[in-house]
DNA sequence: ATCGTTTGCTCAAACGTTTGATGTGGAAAA
DNA sequence: TTTTCCACATCAAACGTTTGAGCAAACGAT
């Protein structure tokens, strides 16, 4: 089944090319029954236009990429279908790459998108991404640019997340109003620019209520490897903990796993709360009270300043929040 | 800053369009200083071939589309991961769309990617699919499609997927073999072919070692609302039951809570098994012993064979298998 | 010196679409 | 009758690339 081409429809009409092209763009120099004619034909022959001619002429790709460290783990996915909502409203292509939070992978795929003229790039940086040269580079050809959950210090680059600190001073707080005085909290990557805010978060917490913290009880998961066991070795080397606090849902689960291998009850023997998506903690058992950080919503308010930034709105840069909420359930 | 095209290449080395061109290419009929003069000016100006002219010229789009029913779920992650990977590696476009399991939407989006001149596309159908038609009609533009892990009976378009019987029953097996008879398997929806699949594997473990089964130890899950609260209430009323086999990972995190709230001990007063993508099972407590079924290595190979399809192989049609092995853990 | 071949390049058409400029016929205005 | 104007349509160039065909100069063979 060949692929027809306004060239076909102009045979079948009588009409020229520039014509049909007209008629089917509802153009006033088109007399409405030639419209109409023109239009039947087209869906006879099932007519759709050629992108690549299209996208030759316009000189615009219609194409937004997404560009994450990972996809197969918490948040992400949601991020993902967020985005990917929004961007199939506007008619635009979607296409999903993944730096495997390497930064040489990253800056190869802002090289790509260049090479394949996205017009608008949505990213979340890798653990290892500490300049932002390559997005730079990226948004000097003409490409918008956003950074979305994991940001880095800058002000040329717009980006959207959550108010990381506060997210975990409401966390912590809710502890403390609890009666918790003696909290762990558990950290990402320290490199992570999300990280050092999630952690401010959790010592400003106990300043607010004229509480001290031991330096023992901020505790940063700097190897991937064996979380769970990390945890589990710090946990038991505490005694006086009564709560932890996780700041995403991948530790969430190791600390749970931990917890339940010290034979520790939740929320009898122990708290626990997280900053969360709101899928795991749904898993466990009992579900986990925390701090909902919806991925999809985070995704569809980016992806909808992206196309405000697209048709050409200034004034964009600098901070985009989107709001979080306690969500209490039965681990504290 | 302008993007350089072969034009702006020519003017500077004093060459036409098409010697820049077939210079690029290392076409033999051009000089090797030629080529080598060519090719710095090339870098100089960080040039990069127009993809859309490129596509215009060849017929061929270099997209590869992925429908899933949804993302933001167990397996559809990993396997979107497996996916991505392989079709990056081809120099293809990987765009993501989701069916969000209604047939109408998957069929817009089949319209969709006809349009788009999409050349390859990897499928898992929405549990309300029940007929190939949109499917065939995109074979007919010359896609090439395939289906993969949610997959429908026909022979005319090939699918990759588990030998679902089978997995199931080396689950059952399994359970078999540690002495349990009176096991509870907790299935998805109906219409799913997958699903009848794994429903006689469990049914064929038990005739396999001359057991009967009583049909309340079959239950499907027909409606996504309260899941948990179904297996709560089916589990409270068998009181025989020892054992729990869950067809997927969102299964097996609902049984996992309506153990739990139940006070049941796992592997103590009961055992669980499941098919699982391998990552929930390392959330829960105890690990869960799972058939692992890669969502990775399934979008790995899917893709894979995707690409053999579209170089033109031929005979391609009818099952492709993934092995699964059985990953034992501490929940039986 | 002539022919044939090779080397290294240019020309021009084509892919399908869009769009500014241009043309034609007819009706209304002068 | 001539001019003006409008409605409707066509022409042709342009986007950037690829590629078959053509062509001039150089070179070796006769």
């Amino acid at each position: 089944m060949k692929r027809s081409t306004l060239k076909d429809i102009a045979k079948l009409t009588g009409l020229s090319v520039s014509g049909v092209s007209r008629a089917l763009k509802n153009h006033p120099d088109i007399a409405p029954e030639t419209k109409i004619k023109v239009g039947e034909v087209a869906k006879a022959l099932n007519y759709h236009p050629n992108p690549s001619a299209q996208f030759l002429h316009s000189k615009n790709s219609k194409i937004i990429a997404a560009i994450l460290p990972e996809v197969n783990t918490f948040f992400f996915p949601e991020l993902l279908q967020g985005i990917s909502q929004v961007v199939e409203q506007h008619g635009y292509f979607l296409i999903f790459l993944q730096s495997d939070n390497k930064l040489k992978k990253e800056q190869a795929l802002i090289d790509y998108c260049i090479q394949m003229f996205v017009e608008g790039v949505l990213i979340s940086v890798s653990a290892e991404t500490d300049n932002i040269d390559h997005l730079l580079k990226l948004k000097q050809m003409g490409a918008s640019v956003l950074l979305i959950d994991r940001i880095l210090d800058n002000s040329e680059i717009p980006f959207m997340t959550i108010d990381d600190a506060k997210a975990t001073s409401k966390a912590i707080e809710h502890l403390i109003s609890k009666g918790h005085k003696n909290i762990l909290g558990i950290f990402d990557d320290e490199r992570l620019t999300m990280t050092s805010l999630r952690a401010r978060g959790y010592l400003e917490a106990f300043e607010k209520n004229q509480l001290s913290v031991e330096s023992e009880l901020l505790m940063n998961i700097n190897d991937e490897e064996n979380i769970e066991e990390q945890i589990y070795k710090r946990l038991a080397s505490l005694e006086a903990v009564t709560a932890v606090f996780t700041m995403s849902d991948k530790i969430l689960v190791k600390a749970y796993r931990a917890i339940n291998r010290l034979g520790l009850k939740i929320p009898d023997d122990i708290a626990l709360i997280s900053i969360s998506d709101g899928k795991a903690p749904y898993y466990l058992f009992p579900s986990i009270t925390h701090i909902r950080h919806s991925g999809a919503e985070v995704g569809v308010a980016a992806a909808t300043l992206l196309f405000r930034m697209l048709s050409g709105e200034q004034d964009l840069n600098g901070f985009h929040q989107i709001e979080t909420s306690l969500v209490e359930l039965g681990s504290a």
